[in-house]
DNA sequence: AACAATTGTTGTCGTCAACAACAATATTTC
DNA sequence: GAAATATTGTTGTTGACGACAACAATTGTT
């Protein structure tokens, strides 16, 4: 069935109890050992996780000075690109809640990125623009995450991300 | 300096606004229309978080039968594998905080996954062991965490698959 | 012995996803 | 056209999660 997946592992232990006995200076104390992983190789989800969690963090601390997290960015983009769209619209094509977008425009809009502006042909939805100062705004949000998203290539190798970003086309 | 980096987009309104025109079935509606994504593309980061989200929603599925979330999987993993670590050392090792792994030892304590055993060379800190059940429902775990592997395997491809591990085996 | 550091624990805060409920409006059905 | 149904934006609640701060017990350092 199963080429190689469930490894016999599980019986591995490191020996990070009775390891105290040395003499003179205990360099490293239990926690500095090196914990062996064994079950967790292999399985794409951690790897994923961990990668995602520093590449979040980079984006975050490279967009630190204009106070833009990916989530905004995100949302800048996707009205900036396509104007008018409805919150519907961007919040299904963002795969966030509709609810959680409200927060998010409400902060946008307080900072003059972003408008809501009555839809005519439904007296419901509201058409999203940027404002003037939003696009201006969203052309250096993109210089940034164009400096963000060299920081990802110097980490993996610029060949890995092109890569990677194949690999997982199709869910962006 | 930046090869192709700042894309000149910004400007490709895909008239989502006064397409109602139609007559009879309106059959898709302003939000079904496809939305252009610009920006977005050539995002790692993007890519990576709606990859990551659609890997844990699968995995916590494949595992729902046995109520093990990606998290406390990691941890099961990480204590069998290595018997007799403290809090601290399972915290470090998985980056998440010591805090946090009180309440999900808590759980898996409840459940009579793992044991606290009082370390005799260090009487602040807990070794922490899987009772004789955890092994067990460790080894079932690990065979549907394969399952999920494979559901991995046929949405990305094999091959990409394991491309993806070597690219991101730093951050595992 | 006095001081500083570590470990497990508890608690708070802010972010985020997943829901549920609601008023206003649009669409469908009879 | 009126009644039933669905959609949109909004508000609120819940639970998972990371980041901190504070604390008692214990260990390490000076």
């Amino acid at each position: 069935m199963s080429s190689r997946a469930a490894q016999p592992a599980l019986k591995t232990p490191v020996s990070a109890n009775g390891k105290r006995g040395g003499n003179g200076k205990a360099r490293h104390r239990e926690q500095d050992i090196e914990v062996g992983l064994d079950g967790l190789v292999g399985h794409a989800g951690y790897a994923v996780r961990r990668f995602q969690i520093w590449i979040f963090q980079d984006f975050i601390r490279t967009l630190a000075a204009v106070d833009i997290k990916p989530t905004q960015y995100s949302v800048l983009t996707v009205i900036g690109a396509n104007p008018g769209l409805s919150q519907m619209a961007v919040a299904k094509r963002l795969g966030i809640e509709r609810a959680r977008l409200v927060h998010l425009l409400d902060s946008l809009e307080d900072r003059k990125l972003v408008r809501r502006v009555q839809s005519r042909t439904d007296r419901r939805s509201h058409a999203l623009h940027l404002t003037g100062r939003g696009e201006a705004s969203l052309r250096q949000f993109m210089l940034l995450a164009a400096e963000h998203e060299r920081h990802v290539a110097e980490k993996i190798g610029a060949a890995n991300r092109e890569h990677l970003l194949r690999i997982l086309a199709a869910f962006t």
